[in-house]
DNA sequence: AATTTTTTACCGAATGTTCGGTAATTTGAA
DNA sequence: TTCAAATTACCGAACATTCGGTAAAAAATT
């Protein structure tokens, strides 16, 4: 017997985690193969065009993650601001394993992949600063102090990420949500 | 005639450079020796244990560095902590480029390099926190609030030099360097 | 039977590393 | 002071391995 097809959302799965662990440069056609169980024959099939389809659909798989999680929460209008806040930011802690897993934007941005997947990257960003900055303005901050605000938040979150691998200590990454948190609501 | 020694200092701004741009996995041996215009064999003289080794090289560099530079500056209690501050700030400008730069300690810190360099750049990290420490209890801070600082400040740097390269806007930086010192000097 | 999916088997190129060697310089014993 | 031995600094060529990628056949699905 053949084994069955693997299912679409569990290749994406595997080549995410390895992408996220390994970066572009790191991570080896025989790692993408081990990790989804599909020969490397096999995953041309799939993926055309090498490793870097692979990426990009890495890159598409979290971008969709994000909007329908992250995005729509903190959009959600039928909650109260802080009930929105609350909940991206735990589809934030989700996506980032509580810290244990790092972004794969910034996986993904070193400069020879940066060639290669830096627009991408950029309106990832942008959007996340986009949202960020609406919900800034929903709780009427002015348009100016919502962007820093945005900005800041993209930057801790980013920020600890690193830190938390470099000091093996992801209780950072928890307070950095805390303090993210603190920064929109507190008065 | 014998071909004239190439400094080790320029070899170690060479490798240094590759390693910042690439990563650990993404520096080949090309890549190296084009940078420091000594060929493989040669580099193999100067580091018997290879990439490995010159990786180490650069870590040892940039912390010589860090310690000349950033942190005497913060350590000089001839000047007035404001100016102690600006001083070590300036040196981070220079060390990562206005934002042009992104940090070694980020380019080696991908799982499969972690594994290598994981001590390193862990204690690289802690002696940063406890360098800005010192200086958050040198101005009357309790220790706990100059440690959430000194980790924030960290945090910020690293946060903000992969938001940089993400959007493609170095002001970012600047203006996270501007908030780390509001953060410490405004009361 | 026809098509899609996965496999085996293979390729040239690039990888990190080692070897053997050349030529200039330094060392130190005679 | 001499001069052979040891050391330094570099390089071309080859090493085994792994790289990303492909063709064709076998298996599974339709």
């Amino acid at each position: 017997m053949r084994p069955q097809k693997v299912l679409d959302i569990e290749i994406l799965t595997s080549l995410t985690k390895v992408f996220r662990a390994k970066g572009y440069e790191g991570a080896s056609l025989k790692d993408l193969s081990d990790a989804t169980g599909l020969k490397k024959a096999s995953l041309y099939h799939r993926f055309p065009n090498g490793k870097k389809e692979m990426a990009e659909a890495v890159l598409n798989h979290i971008d969709v993650w994000v909007k329908a999680h992250i995005f729509q929460a903190l959009n959600n209008t039928e909650n109260t601001a802080e009930v929105r806040l609350k909940n991206a930011l735990k589809e934030v802690r989700n996506l980032y394993d509580k810290g244990n897993e790092t972004c794969v934007l910034r996986a993904l941005s070193m400069q020879s992949s940066l060639e290669l997947f830096g627009s991408h990257i950029e309106s990832a960003m942008t959007e996340w600063i986009t949202v960020f900055t609406k919900f800034g303005t929903d709780i009427n901050l002015t348009p100016e102090i919502a962007k820093a605000k945005a900005i800041q938040t993209l930057i801790e979150i980013q920020g600890s990420l690193i830190v938390c691998k470099g000091l093996n200590n992801i209780a950072l990454f928890e307070n950095t949500l805390k303090h993210i948190e603190n920064n929109y609501l507190k008065h």
